[in-house]
DNA sequence: TCGTCCCATTGACGTATATCAACGCCAATT
DNA sequence: AATTGGCGTTGATATACGTCAATGGGACGA
């Protein structure tokens, strides 16, 4: 067992301290790419630069936990994460996979309501919470942007609302696998065959399923000729508007 | 599927012309109480006031469609408002339900992302979009409210996405129950018995549920003496404790 | 090279909830 | 008073998905 897996054991099983992920200052270089700065000018950005520093974190990496101070918030800049809550009989449900570009951290009271986790080996952009509350004041547009940001989140929780409540288990899966294809495109990352980074129960858990019902509606998608499973945990979509009709309950 | 269900989806195939519920200048002293204007001094009142016009609707109409443009925004002055999403077979999906206080209409893009309907009579406060933009620029606090609300919303729709794909339905409704009366409670409401506006299919529709699994689940809670249904639409929570372990799938 | 562990897959079986159907209540209408 | 329609409740049955269990493969360390 890794140092690493012993680590993640004492974090679920104690209240652990935080893990003390690496960190280095980010470079006005890369917080030029960050989605929360899109609207700022070139002169503005060294004032971003000086309050943010960079965290990575390797697979299974928790950021933080559900319930702790709310103290940072993070822009993914490389790599998968998952957010995800927890029922106190271990129940989970995954309310989101976060890829670059996008925000975590946002929390109305001072507590995270939920906990994130590094999927795959991940860089994220950390700002300290009152010093970005600074920023804000001096910068509306800043804030415009991440009120977009919020709104665009939102939109997407509702949907997934939909799925959960209200799509069968292949609708779900056909769902997922285009959604996930279309975020891939909007990175200028290949969109087919699509990545899947993350693990069948974590999938189970975004979807309301169990990974057996996962596993198995994957061999039915396949068999269906709609996608295909390569190496590495890539899926073809061999079919994308059969998918489309399945995801749309058609 | 009803002739109800039947007459409401012939609604949503054609684009139905909007119903046009009666409307009226807001008065400032109204405006005074609305959510986003909190942050606003007593002498920037009227410039609100200047751009709103007050909705009334009856218990069933329709504010906007899922897929309209996005043309205004509201702030629910009185009554309950529902939120939901359709699919194309006419399975549905609530996705909120609005009380006095509430927000909607925001849309990244500009178009309704879910269809809006009264669930009892009520009123809301419009604002038209283009000048509500103009009215944000010149107040930056109310932008930063409005972000505070939506985080709020985020924060709620994860809580939902929890329920939805992980809690049985004895959780579903115990959990739906006590959220409603803690809401009851925030707008100085009583908290107990706790009024139920909308309708067994609307609650079901909200939790992933059909109305008879709601049905029979309100009779089981009966049974166990943890609730008891009055006159109205009434639910009194006689054990609050049990209901919230039970919610918390203790 | 061989275990070990984790993960994905597959099978057999169980069950929570959906579906289909009937009934009663209440309010509105005639 | 009789009729109608919407809504909530209850019962019988069906089924999609969960649960439990076994197997196999790839990554990793001894």
């Amino acid at each position: 067992m890794s140092a690493f897996d012993v680590q993640k054991m004492a974090t679920l099983g104690e209240a652990a301290p935080n893990p003390r992920p690496s960190q280095s200052p980010c470079s006005a270089c890369k917080i030029r790419h960050l989605t929360v700065c899109a609207p700022l000018e070139e002169s503005e950005l060294h004032q971003v630069a000086a309050i943010t520093h960079s965290v990575e974190l390797g697979p299974g990496d928790p950021l933080f936990d559900e319930g702790e101070p709310a103290n940072n918030v993070y822009n993914v800049t490389a790599g998968t994460m998952k957010v995800y809550k927890l029922l106190s009989d271990g129940r989970r449900q995954v309310t989101g996979f976060l890829f670059p570009g996008d925000f975590l951290g946002l929390a109305n009271n001072d507590i995270y309501a939920y906990s994130a986790e590094a999927v795959s080996h991940s860089t994220l952009c950390r700002f300290p919470r009152r010093k970005l509350e600074g920023l804000l004041e001096q910068f509306p547009k800043m804030e415009k942007r991440l009120l977009g940001m919020a709104s665009h989140e939102l939109a997407a929780a509702q949907e997934q609302m939909l799925v959960l409540g209200r799509k069968t288990a292949k609708e779900k899966v056909a769902t997922f696998l285009l959604a996930l294809s279309r975020r891939a495109e909007e990175r200028g990352q290949p969109a087919d065959p699509v990545t899947l980074a993350m693990s069948r129960a974590d999938i189970g858990d975004y979807l309301g399923l169990t990974t057996e019902t996962v596993s198995r509606t994957f061999t039915q998608l396949r068999g269906s000729g709609l996608i295909a499973l390569q190496q590495g945990g890539k899926v073809e979509l061999r079919d994308r508007e059969a998918l489309q009709d399945i995801s749309e309950g058609g």
